[in-house]
RNA sequence: GCGCGGAUGGUCUAGUGGUAGGACCUGAGCCUUCCAAGCUCAUGGCCCGGGUUCAAAUCCCGGUCCGCGCACCA
């Protein structure tokens, strides 16, 4: 995760700080557990916050699971030590500082003893003989040379531990990132794919950080949900279809071009970006593509939006490539996804560490036939003359008769035992030349993993949409939220206080809520205040229920009545307003929740609706 | 974890060693035929813990939290 300052930020209220504060008084987010002091880090999503983080997560899933075939599980957020010995997480969670008396920097201690000593890996050693080798070597602050003799050397864990079960025989730790609960299941994910590769597999779920300083409000936090997918391919036979993607507009900010005065952004398409070289792995290239439309949907700000590369000394252990998204939030860039080419990193650390087989059997278009030198050991012979060390002996064979099969041409053959030599008979080893066909090989497939941080989404979004105008001569604040996403779609209003406006909104409230829609009604002062608490919150349409519905309504029954035909109140019509023009139009009651189905599912504009405008 | 600056109703804020006022919001009512109008009433607050003091929201110390910088960021 990283923060890039770019131009300096906005100096009179940024948009950040209005936006912090609307958040918390109209239920986007605020600070968890005020009511004992507050913690740090830890953020809780209010009913628009909760709805709009839901949408969002709709909406990544019908893109990144459902639209590509992907298959999304969710694993439990914690797991036992192991697991996390594997990934590489324990190795680099445990860092040593050491701070400055003079200076107050802080300090790697275990590379200030590697690099003053003789000590190789001072990061195994306990602290308290770290501590003594910086006093008896006398080791100074590399930043402005006051002895560290006597300073505490304290440790961060960055992943929250806990213990499983009674007592604390079981450590385990919250999950760092979503990642690990997919890669520890792969063997059995392996066979929902039914062993094919490609395949995708998605997770949305919360991961923890023991962050040092949180900041930024909802950017970085210490409980964080991501929305991962892993993406197993075989690295030298699969092919991303980039023909999907090669045509989509992307800003690029590659490494060579950070690393150099005046390196500037690339503005190209993801077909021209892989066709040069510029991305190289067309895996990422191709989630690349695909990201940039999706966050475009939801509504991120593609003027406000790049790809940037990390420099080789930024990426995580795992990574061989990486780029993020990133959003301009004041000035500043933050990151929103990482997409990253993980190589076969994680499965073969699971691989080593696990009793599974974290591979796949690539069937070779032709069987291959070759030729094989094996054994056939007669144990009744082995045992006896080698007793504990046959079972040696046999495996000495085998890599022998792999290696040389000439050792197997005489009448005896010598093998190596814990440096001496022995003899034995051929006839005794079995050994044979034969010839086996092969139908295919295990591989350890590679992993693209695109990973988006969801928290800072919603927050880019909200941020993305906040808006300030002028109506009629009073400011305005709106959030231009996109329908999809919005948490609360339309809110229904009678003009007045009277009984026959609200009960007929109250019937609109229950039509447009049958029809899947999230509906809010309101009753309270003016018009006007209805409609900018609306704005506030992003609702995208108001719909107001007025006299002249009534009338119409009076009238259709009339005229019912007078044909015979039984009294219906379908010519009725409501105004619908729209949230970012303050447009109205009157469309008909009993169209409704058709229309706003549509405008919502984005089908439909609002310029499109066929109404009679009445502002 | 360090440094600097902060913390007063839901939100934004004024304020003094004698326990607080405003604006907006919210609720009730009146009024109101489409964009934060007006009138009446009401709810609601000094971050936490110590200390100094007759008296602390105010001064001091510690903590928590927030913002920024450093460091960290799998």
């Amino acid at each position: 995760m990283s923060e890039q300052q770019t131009e300096s930020a906005e100096t009179d209220d940024s948009i950040g700080e209005k936006l912090v504060e609307l958040a918390k008084r109209r239920g986007y987010f605020f600070q968890s557990s005020g009511a004992y002091g507050g913690v740090g880090g830890f953020y809780t999503f209010g009913p628009q916050g909760a709805a709009l983080k839901g949408n969002v997560e709709d909406a990544w899933r019908d893109r990144f699971a459902v639209a590509e075939g992907n298959m999304e599980i969710d694993a439990p957020t914690i797991m036992p030590e192991p697991v996390f010995e594997a990934s590489g997480h324990l190795d680099g969670f445990d860092d040593m500082l050491v701070e400055c008396p003079d200076c107050g920097e802080s300090h790697r201690a275990d590379h200030i003893v590697e690099d003053n000593t003789e000590y190789e890996d001072a990061e195994s050693l306990p602290i308290p003989e770290v501590e003594e080798v910086i006093a008896e070597y006398e080791l100074v602050c590399p930043n402005c040379g006051a002895g560290l003799a006597g300073q505490a050397v304290e440790t961060f864990n960055l992943m929250f531990g806990t213990n499983i079960g009674p007592g604390d025989s079981q450590p385990g730790y919250l999950r760092p990132e979503t990642a690990q609960g997919i890669f520890v299941e792969f063997p059995r994910l392996k066979e929902y794919a039914r062993n094919q590769l490609p395949f995708g597999v998605t997770q949305i779920g919360r991961a923890y950080r023991n962050e040092i300083s949180p900041r930024r409000s909802i950017i970085r936090t210490r409980e964080f949900t991501q929305a991962e997918l892993e993406f197993f391919i075989d690295p030298e036979t699969d092919e991303p279809d980039l023909s999907a993607v090669a045509d989509v507009e992307v800003r690029l900010y590659p490494a060579s071009e950070q690393n150099v005065e005046d390196g500037e952004e690339i503005r190209t398409t993801i077909g021209d970006a892989v066709a040069e070289g510029v991305i190289a792995s067309p895996w990422v290239a191709y989630f690349l593509g695909v990201a940039k439309r999706w966050y475009d949907a939801v509504g991120v700000d593609m003027d406000r939006f790049r790809f940037r590369q990390h420099l080789s000394g930024e990426r995580a252990h795992y990574a061989s490539d990486c780029w993020d998204a990133e959003g301009e939030l004041d000035g500043n860039w933050i990151e929103l996804a990482g997409f990253s080419d993980r190589g076969d990193y994680d499965l073969s650390k699971h691989a080593a560490h696990s009793e599974d087989r974290f591979t796949v059997f690539r069937q070779y278009d032709e069987p291959k036939t070759v030729e094989r030198a094996t054994v056939d050991p007669d144990m009744s012979y082995l045992g006896p003359e080698f007793g504990g060390d046959a079972q040696a002996v046999v495996s000495e064979l085998e890599t022998l008769a792999e290696r040389d099969r000439a050792a197997f041409e005489g009448d005896s053959v010598t093998i190596d035992l814990d440096g001496e030599s022995h003899e034995l008979p051929t006839e005794k080893t079995g050994f044979a030349v034969e010839e086996q066909t092969e139908a295919g090989e295990h591989i350890i497939p590679h992993v693209i993993e695109p990973s988006f941080g969801v928290d800072r989404l919603v927050y880019t979004v909200l941020h993305h949409a906040y808006r300030e105008d002028e109506v009629d001569g009073e400011d305005r604040t709106y959030l231009e939220l996109d329908p999809e996403v919005a948490p609360t779609f339309v809110g229904v209003f009678p003009l007045q206080n009277d009984d026959e406006l609200e009960a007929t909104a109250n019937d609109i409230v229950a039509d447009l809520r049958d029809a899947g829609l999230s509906v809010t009604y309101d009753d309270s002062g003016n018009i006007g205040r209805r409609y900018r608490r609306q704005d506030e919150v992003g609702t995208p349409f108001c719909v107001t229920v007025d006299y002249e519905t009534l009338e119409e309504r009076e009238a259709q029954r009339a005229s019912d009545t007078a044909s015979g035909d039984a009294p219906r109140a379908e010519a009725t019509t409501v105004t619908v307003r729209e949230r970012d023009t303050t447009a109205q139009k009157r469309l008909p009651v009993s169209d409704l929740p058709e229309l706003m189905a549509d405008l919502r599912a984005g089908e439909l504009s609002f310029g499109e609706l066929d109404g009679k405008n009445e502002s």
